[in-house]
DNA sequence: GGCTTTTTTCACAGAATCATCATATTTTGC
DNA sequence: GCAAAATATGATGATTCTGTGAAAAAAGCC
């Protein structure tokens, strides 16, 4: 799976960049295509491709046609990332072949999520489950358990404290922080990060003073030595 | 049962692969045949194959025909897929020897619950029940109590209570159950879940409780502890 | 064809969450 | 210790999402 080649295709340059950033961080080769023809003239150049990431709304040969095109000649695994109020596209693309749907603005955490689970499908499904020092977040049932007792946490900071636990022991700055667990499109304050990381301290009770402060960093989930 | 191998049989190939997905991600094994003469040809070349999905509108040689040819030398469960308009096709096939039929459009699960009831007929054949936190969902009776009390609840009503309870305990986004619940055809608005979230709560009572919101994600099936 | 039931859509109110800001507290370098 | 810089905290308003009721549309049913 690892190194797997991966097509985004996006008229838009700002996107793919952002995409093949997300993707060649977790070791995914990428391939680019800037409208619809290019996608399919790549697509058949290249044999090798694992997965196409396929924007819906291109110029001259929008998401659909190119996906037609393809699935006349193979079964590759196609993703297909849709703008905001073009949900109701969505099943439109399953009877052609669409194996998931990605809307934008989406987190980095959410993409690669995605196309792991999509180039994962057919092999085993496996229970998505995080555990550090009494602290279990079932990813699958979206719960976090600390000591047993469930704790009640908002979507945010249930993502905050999974990227976390996926990189426990890491300095993690408030940018990089921002860049994994936010959507690319939020352009806000960092320091919106410390409220979560408020919260989420004092929704995990003692378990809390996991997540340490780096001064003039950011923060690192480290639990205490015992 | 797991992993036997189903013959899909419709000259469309979106169709087929649409029917392939939905089967694979149950763990079959799944060939395919574009129309009657090749689904004849497969099928005597693979003898393992445990069933047969057949559609019934095909050129050359339609759904009726490749039944007949194949009844005269082998019992394989066959289910029968029909258009719209089409089912009073369904008593001809019935003394042909069709063990189901499927009408087009049809839901993911409908169309694994039927494949999976008739794989097992020949073997035990178990009341088709799921049981929990004194819910009782009889799908064969098409009947739901709660504490022995009777609910009446509608078609989509039903079928959405059953997906919760086969999935409990797991975070479902609106996006999932509507790929799973609703036919592939719906291209609507996915907050209707929300409408039928509504009225299965109010129909469930108290335990209406136990369908949870899961908030800027979608919804969860998971009991009050006692 | 009319009637009933079911399903979907819509709009609005209410709730929960999120981002921001001002202020308090802590840490660090000196 | 002290000042400067960074973080923690609490409050607030804006935003987003969900719940709800009713109306419209679609599907079934005599």
């Amino acid at each position: 799976m690892e190194g797997a080649a991966i097509l985004v295709v996006d008229d838009e340059s700002r996107m793919r960049k952002l995409v093949r950033d997300f993707l060649v961080r977790q070791k995914y080769t990428v391939l680019e295509a800037a409208d619809g023809e290019e996608a399919v003239e790549v697509f058949f150049k290249h044999k090798e491709i694992s997965l196409i990431l396929l924007d819906v709304m291109m110029p001259k040969m929008d998401g659909f046609e190119v996906l037609r095109v393809i699935r006349e000649h193979s079964q590759v695994p196609i993703i297909m990332l849709t703008a905001k109020g073009e949900e109701q596209d969505e099943l439109k693309g399953f009877d052609l072949g669409v194996d998931e749907y990605i809307s934008k603005p989406f987190s980095p955490r959410i993409l690669v999520a995605r196309v792991d689970a999509v180039l994962r499908r057919s092999g085993q499904k496996q229970d998505e489950v995080l555990e550090c020092d009494g602290i279990i977040l079932n990813k699958s049932a979206h719960q976090v358990t600390i000591d047993g007792q469930e704790i009640e946490l908002s979507y945010k900071e249930f993502e905050l404290l999974a990227y976390f636990l996926e990189n426990r022991g890491l300095a993690l700055s408030r940018e990089r922080i921002l860049n994994n667990v936010w959507n690319y499109d939020y352009f806000g304050d960092a320091r919106t990060i410390d409220t979560h990381v408020k919260k989420l301290r004092s929704k995990m009770g003692k378990k809390g003073n996991d997540i340490k402060t780096i001064w003039g960093m950011g923060y690192k989930f480290d639990p205490d030595a015992e």
